[in-house]
DNA sequence: GGCTAAGCGAGACGGTACGTCGTGTCTTAGA
DNA sequence: TCTAAGACACGACGTACCGTCTCGCTTAGCC
């Protein structure tokens, strides 16, 4: 299918400075104050390399956060056979990782470029959106084969409402604690409305 | 204190129709799209009139939204008699005219604007998160008497959760639907756990 | 015919410190070694403000030059009486003073800017070229009245053989000496060929 | 001394091609519409093939301009006994040939090359100066013993000015003219004083 | 009516980031 | 060892936008 390898191959070192500069420039100034000059100058590139596999400062960030983001596989459903306790311990730890330094700033700056760009959007949703909803289904689905999750739970509003509440603390810069953790995962375990 | 008004008064025409050039141009462009320039132009002024009574462009696209956004005054809870069902259609309703368009267009551009701009974060949480958490109390407290609602339920909390999840749809540039808004209030109000 | 003047009128100190630091930079480093921003930061204005004025660099050059090389108002034709004598005298003032540095820095900017720029080319023609022309027009209409010119003369002819032979000495960056434009008087009045 | 010959030989074929394309694309674009990616690409070549055997782009000018403008070896002096007619029809030939396109699209280039790079201003003259003033010496010289010349002519004062008069044509982008040239002869050779 | 003060539209200004282009070097696979 | 292909570092280019400034003019209150 691939035709043979042609001419220089692209560097993997480069790459990697870029993302690597990208997430050190992204923590220290936002990503506003990101420019695609100061990455190149950090990571020891020229700015054509940048231009030359991303189509701007907004996928840039988008690769560089979703792969720090997300390859800390948070994402995995624990399975202690309490149902409710995995939920629990699930979105508690959700998060904390994606809520806390040094993830909340990425995440912001992630927040902000996918506002302004909707091909950064559609990137956000399937690199965190879905595999988020995915670890969300299996614990749905086991709860409710252990009789612990209401049958009638919406999955993607679920996902919603965890996700936005992470956003919320991460956009309005909260220090998140613990105690705000386990009353976001309180709310969306129990609702609002008494038994 | 203040002296005798001297000179020519300011131009409320001016005033109203840099607001609406503002919020028309959000609307179709964006907040990257939309250029002090093009205000100034559509609005038929000069530039130097947007920064006599603006700091800069985040305040403006702060004061054309919040005033277009919550004039609406969806914040006020209705009050039915039937607290639970209150809560629902309070949950749907502000879901519903903050996500939809067009004011979702304008609250993503005053979303960029608060994430790069601390004054405008401030603003909006002053401006439209103090009177939804406000409204929220009002109703929590409301439902708690009634015995419809936990008495254990974190306002904080709750206020995060709700503005996450419209956050998320305004972010990710989703099509609202009354199902989704349903199926959201179906999450907050009733969690996830079984009874 | 012309409308009131409106806005901010065009500030002479800029266009005077940009032609100023062009000069400076032509000699210094010559036409290629010029960049826009370095005029732009010496000059202390935007770069814009260059680009609002001018084209591109080569009219910048041409406008610098013209201007510091035509003020020295050497294309006067001097008028002693003696016509031959008033030509000779004015074709080593010519060579001399533009083939001389630092004339001759900016001259050959201006050739290289010609040489690319056919706009520069028509300009330079028409505010260096034709008065030149106009100068000997005078001066061999003269000679010819007072019977020391030979009646058949070309003149534009004679200008291309008098410009081109400073073209050469400022291209080939010659040393300009008094014996070689006394050699070149001579050769362009008395021609080769014996009596 | 010199080592066997190792290794895949030096492309003929591809020498020839890329000064066939850089001929091709200065007469097209002139010497700042080059690219050396576009030589390369109509050569059929890679870039690296021409900085391996050319030091910069004006080399590769240089060496494609003096081979095809030299090759035509207008220099040699004709002889036919007239030493005057002689002169002026070696002028008159000179100025046609360097003048008139394509040649003055090629010279251009080469002056434009000359004037950013020194080694090919000194190649410039080696190959294309010394033997027009090596031509133009047998000419006069024959001339004077002939006693059609002027015993008193500058050789290097004569060459200038005639090679200046073809540099003015070409920078200037004149159209040359057979009248012209004619004039330029009569001027160079019959000078302007009278008799 | 004249005087002073401030707002207004227009648009030039200094500055900064952008994204593109061209040069000359480099690193592949293959001849 | 040369070749075509093409990625790379560097740096200039010309554009866009921001927020400031300076014009001439307008609109008010006060003498």
């Amino acid at each position: 299918m691939s035709s043979v390898q042609r001419g220089r191959p692209r560097s993997e070192a480069a790459r990697l400075a870029i993302l690597t500069a990208t997430r050190d420039l992204v923590i220290e100034r936002g990503f506003d104050g990101l420019t695609v000059t100061a990455i190149a100058e950090r990571a020891g590139t020229g700015v054509q390399t940048l231009y030359r596999w991303w189509p701007d400062k907004a996928a840039i960030v988008a690769e560089c956060v979703l792969e720090n983001v997300v390859d800390i596989d948070l994402i995995t459903a624990p399975d202690t056979g309490d149902a409710a306790a995995d939920l629990r311990v699930w979105i508690r730890d959700s998060y904390d990782r994606l809520a806390a330094p040094p993830a909340s700033a990425l995440f912001r700056a992630l927040a902000v470029a996918a506002a302004k760009d909707s091909r950064v959007s559609a990137r956000l949703d399937e690199q965190l959106g879905a595999p988020l909803r995915s670890a969300l289904t299996t614990l749905l689905t086991r709860g409710i084969a252990a009789g612990r999750v209401r049958s009638t739970v919406d999955v993607d509003a679920t996902a919603d409402v965890l996700l936005g509440a992470m956003m919320i603390a991460i956009v309005a810069m909260q220090q998140p604690s613990a105690s705000r953790a386990e009353a976001i995962a309180d709310v969306i375990l129990g609702g609002l409305l008494a038994d």
